[in-house]
RNA sequence: GGAGUCUUAGCUCAAUUGGUUAGAGCGCCGCCCUGUCACGGCGGAGGUUGCGGGUUCGAGCCCCGUAGACUCCGCCA
């Protein structure tokens, strides 16, 4: 036994009994004399005496302990002396006097101090078990355990099995790069670890299993960000007989327990909804950040007989002029609205028009072009007053959205506008359009995926050929503007699921090739089914206050998909890659480490 | 593939316009210290300023290249 309490646990009433800690050397506060020692385990901290009028030889001994050793102590729960509690600690009123000290490990020096903020990440990723000891760490564990826990407690609840899905898999050609792993039976041939187990639990459906569910280990070879990891874990769920209102009513329910059991929150239900194309044409985003204004606001009324080329140009072309007004921030410095014009080009605009609201005067260089009655439009629309930024945009639609989107997100960075809020704005985004064109393929593409079911309504423009207008039967669910997860209805039915996929640019040939099983699986009885999928690390991510998902993850990869710990990937042996026929071809250099 | 920011002691950072021996706090080592809780005091060790090249009498600082980290774009059905 190496203890009988752990370090959060002594209290006052505990005073006069013998108590065995086993824990990490948290500080040493020597005097020459008395020695504490603030002992840690993952529940706190508890205050260890050691006098040498008491015990000469452990005071001997606890004055070589030094951070980060591992020790077991066992002796009397004391009150301290008189006037020297601390309030800070919830152990504060009692210390520990050991008449037994047990060094079981011994630490080196540290790497870096586990009480600073702002290491670099790098370093923290390299001795990652090491930086898993500093509390903010355990406790982003600890709820993203909560989540989990909740979310099995709550889907169980409701019905939900918990079925795994296979690791290896299929490789698919529709989105993202898979990773792939070759087979040594059969050699020359390779599983893909799943993008998501998409087709599988929707082969579970076939199977009559109803409603399933999985805290699923998802696979993406694609390149890194903050929010992204190559390994990511998604909360999957699929049901049959249901329609989007029954997914909608679930997956509400599902994260007001999430939030009730990690963050002690109640979130309203249920969550407003946007289509998709009021989302892009109120806020330039499908995953709308409304815990601030700058409405896109749509001027084609007031401009669409102006003399104001620039503007009329694009209402005449069939596009759009819009406009957001950024309150107080007149101010901006010359960096940011060169920050704000760079990044307006980059997403398409030939450039960003601004008026600076400053000392009664429109400061702008497009001013002098408005009519009186444009202006006072633009004054009532856009509620202008001093001190306020007005930026407009006038290109084809899509541009226009996209660019002052990105924009108003940048400016609320910018204003700091959601800095310390503790706001939950959840929505859900619906109405999807089913199909985007990719210009660099010359081919329609699934926008979701392609077993996405088309609205029944817009199924008439799908035998059409008018791709563009069809909407899908699907949704995402966006908090604070990221994006946790999304769903759609499935198509359950082999002829419409053909159609789709001839739309997709996939001939006869290949859909039995790749979807076969998918498309003979609808042939036997295959009921009306779908499902969503949340990103568990962003939930988390966002319960936890961070910035990073790998903030929540245990051992994440950094920006370039290695494992700084552990140093994956690695070379492997030569022998491995005979058993599996695979010869390199020299490209690379041997080592990236 | 592209853009940006960054890289100085174990950690976090400083170093005026390019100017003497690159400093501080924390940590580490030694000594002192019997009620601290970020204990305190004295002393000490610790640096190829990421790496390579260039400009200069002289480079942590300027220039070129390169490596790495992070953020973003592309990509992510």
């Amino acid at each position: 036994m190496y203890r009988t309490h752990h370090c959060n646990e002594l209290r006052k009433s505990d005073i006069g009994r013998t108590a065995m800690l086993a824990g990490w050397v948290h500080v040493r506060r020597d005097h020459g004399g008395v020695i504490f020692i603030d002992l840690r385990d993952r529940e706190g901290l508890t205050q260890v005496v050691f006098r040498p009028e008491e015990n000469a030889d452990l005071a001997t001994q606890a004055h070589h302990l030094r951070h980060e050793d591992v020790i077991e102590v066992e002796g009397k729960v004391s009150a301290r002396v008189p006037g020297t509690e601390n309030a800070k600690l919830p152990t504060g009123d009692i210390e520990l006097v050991p008449n037994q000290l047990r060094i079981l490990n011994r630490a080196d020096v540290l790497p870096f101090p586990l009480d600073a903020e702002g290491t670099n990440e790098d370093l923290r990723l390299s001795y990652r078990y090491f930086d898993l000891r500093r509390p903010q760490m355990t406790r982003n564990l600890r709820l993203r355990h909560k989540v989990t826990k909740a979310t099995r407690d709550f889907l169980d609840e409701k019905g939900f099995l918990e079925i795994e899905t296979p690791i290896l898999s299929k490789s698919t050609p529709e989105g993202a790069r898979d990773f792939l792993v070759p087979s040594r039976l059969i050699k020359g041939k390779f599983y893909a670890l799943p993008q998501a187990p998409q087709q599988y639990k929707q082969l579970l459906m076939v199977g009559g299993i109803e409603k399933y569910f999985q805290i699923a280990k998802c696979f993406r070879d694609e390149d890194l960000r903050a929010d992204r990891q190559p390994e990511f874990t998604q909360i999957d769920i699929e049901a049959s007989f249901v329609v989007p209102d029954d997914i909608f009513l679930l997956t509400e329910g599902l994260l007001a327990a999430v939030f009730r059991a990690s963050r002690n929150v109640e979130i309203p239900t249920p969550f407003p909804r946007l289509t998709y194309a009021q989302a892009m044409d109120e806020f330039g985003s499908d995953k709308p950040d409304r815990r601030f204004g700058m409405h896109l606001t749509d001027l084609a009324d007031t401009f669409r007989s102006s003399s104001f080329k620039m503007f009329r140009g694009a209402l005449d072309a069939g596009g759009a002029v819009k406009a957001i007004n950024a309150k107080n921030f007149a101010s901006l410095t010359i960096g940011q609205s060169d920050e704000l014009t760079a990044m307006a080009k980059q997403y398409g605009a030939k450039g960003l028009a601004f008026i600076k609201v400053e000392s009664g005067e429109w400061k702008s260089p497009i001013v002098k072009f408005f009519s009186e009655a444009e202006t006072e439009a633009l004054r009532s629309k856009l509620h202008v007053e001093e001190g306020d930024l007005i930026l407009f945009a006038a290109d084809k639609w899509e541009v226009v959205c996209e660019v002052l989107g990105r924009i108003r997100c940048r400016i609320a960075e910018m204003q700091q506008l959601t800095v310390g809020s503790d706001q939950l704005d959840f929505l859900w985004v619906t109405d999807f359009p089913l199909m985007a064109f990719s210009a660099e393929e010359n081919k329609w593409n699934a926008v979701h995926h392609p077993f996405t079911r088309p609205k029944d309504e817009d199924i008439a423009k799908l035998e059409a050929q008018e791709f563009r207008e069809v909407r899908a039967q699907a949704y995402d669910v966006v908090l604070n503007g990221v994006e946790l997860g999304g769903g759609s209805i499935r198509i359950h039915e082999p002829d419409l699921q053909a159609k789709i996929f001839a739309a997709l640019g996939v001939s006869e040939e290949d859909q039995q090739a790749m979807f076969g099983h998918m498309l003979r699986a609808f042939r036997l009885g295959a009921p009306p089914h779908g499902g969503i999928a949340l990103g568990l690390d962003r939930i988390v991510m966002l319960i936890c206050g961070e910035e990073s998902i790998r903030e929540v993850m245990a051992f994440p990869k950094n920006n370039r998909g290695i494992d700084l710990m552990s140093h994956s990937p690695s070379d492997v042996d030569q022998r491995q890659l005979r058993d599996l026929g695979i010869k390199l071809t020299g490209e690379q250099p041997p080592s990236a480490n």
